[in-house]
DNA sequence: CACAAAATGAACTAAATTGAATTATTTTAC
DNA sequence: GTAAAATAATTCAATTTAGTTCATTTTGTG
């Protein structure tokens, strides 16, 4: 009865994403099918590296090499993404043109940025959706090599428009944050792009990630820590740095609860 | 009493987004035909790139899982559209760099080239959606400012990417087309980008319209008939214009159907 | 009306999924 | 450290689903 394989391999992703580690006998239960069904549905997504396999069951993936597929990365703590970016957009006053790169934080940065008067630059296409006739703010698309993972766009066609334009703040979101290596990204072609936007600020540098992105060293670097003005966590990316230290190198910090 | 193929078929897409995953025996007693017809249903929805397929049924494209309302929107002659979009795709070679143009029936020309090897350049934003990690072709997105009406980006800073690029064809859809007053479009900023793209094109320059949009003027030109090299339309369409007309300008006319 | 094209379903073969039994490996307990 | 328990890998048979080919029905067109 019931499930095809692949509601249940959804299912099972939906459940790593919400947090919990999965255990292989406790899924046969739940969907009343075999342990080896299991294993090989956790098989099977671990070779699409949507997930990490362990012994007994299976957990988020924790590498970060190939970029992740786009809504895959979306699902991952949505709750405290929202709370980043509201808070983030207490940041913004009327009439600032800004930066904004690509990724799930940021976009949840523009959804809550809609009623504000400002414009908005950014590489992130799914802004499209967020702006329809309801929306306060003015959208530029920077324009660019389209790359599906991460609906965005960026390359050497991207800095062409982007260096028309001054912003006088910039919101940054990445995939690893080091005080000792600063941001990172697993695709250098976005490193540029975010390095670019960064260069043509004038105002604030903000960056934007959730705890588990502290301490994290992906492939390419964009900038160093001293590029940045302030940084927008949450409270488990609060937990693992100190002010003191962040205002030593003249980063603000808030954290978002 | 039963329902057309095409009619059962966005029953059953309308399902995928609402639940994510159909099943095929499932469908079958809904829908009251063999499994058979609808593993074909499946097959014809997962070629157009709408859905994936997987064993005993279908799911949702991983990398679109928000589709814009706007897709769903009942569009003005689906059908014919289509059809130009299909006879279309039948001009274009592998390898060819295309502009393309906002609108509906431009996006349906995109869908129907999606799994050619191209490039295409376009200030369509919805054809992002279309390119996924199945699609064949290469995406350039035109940036610029975003037209929520349109779904378009358009206007100056569009251009310094356009002038970056040098494409062998162009695919123009348009609002009104005369063979007294050209090519002509509601918006000033349209006109504007996509006379810049046919400027930048060496090849031939396809217009696509269907038949309502024929003999129409709206409020400003883009270019005069006599850059376009190709008219491509409905039955409609080639009922209200004749070849010998349209051969004399040097225009070669395309029925689809 | 005749004809071509598409859609549908039946019968059959191929392929994928599933679970049981067995053996190997890793983890846990002592 | 070793033994016991749990988890994983392997092989195999049963079931389900998919792919193919063909005949029948429906639809569209001149």
């Amino acid at each position: 009865m019931g499930l095809i394989p692949a509601d249940r391999q959804r299912q099972i992703l939906d459940l790593i994403h919400s947090g919990k580690v999965v255990q292989v006998q406790e899924l046969s239960e739940r969907f009343n099918v075999s342990v080896l069904t299991i294993r090989r549905d956790l098989d099977h997504l671990a070779a699409e590296g949507l997930v990490e396999r362990t012994h007994g069951g299976a957990t988020l993936r924790r590498t970060m090499s190939v970029e992740p597929a786009y809504t895959e990365k979306a699902l991952e703590f949505p709750g405290e993404k929202r709370l980043i970016g509201t808070a983030t957009a207490t940041l913004i006053a009327p009439g600032d043109t800004i930066f904004i790169n690509s990724g799930s934080t940021t976009l949840e940065v523009i959804r809550a940025l809609w009623k504000h008067e400002i414009t908005i630059v950014t590489n992130n296409i799914d802004a499209a959706w967020i702006a329809n006739e309801d929306a306060a703010f003015k959208l530029i698309l920077v324009g660019g090599a389209y790359r599906t993972r991460s609906h965005s766009v960026s390359g050497s066609l991207s800095e062409c428009l982007i260096g028309n334009i001054y912003a006088n703040k910039a919101i940054i979101g990445v995939d690893g944050f080091s005080l000792q290596a600063g941001l990172t990204t697993p695709v250098v072609e976005e490193a540029d792009t975010t390095r670019f936007m960064i260069e043509r600020t004038v105002g604030k540098v903000i960056v934007v990630a959730a705890g588990n992105k502290i301490g994290v060293v992906s492939n390419f670097r964009t900038v160093g820590v001293e590029e940045i003005d302030t940084l927008v966590t949450d409270s488990t990316g609060g937990n693992m740095l100190s002010s003191e230290e962040l205002a030593a190198l003249g980063i603000e910090l808030i954290v978002a609860e």
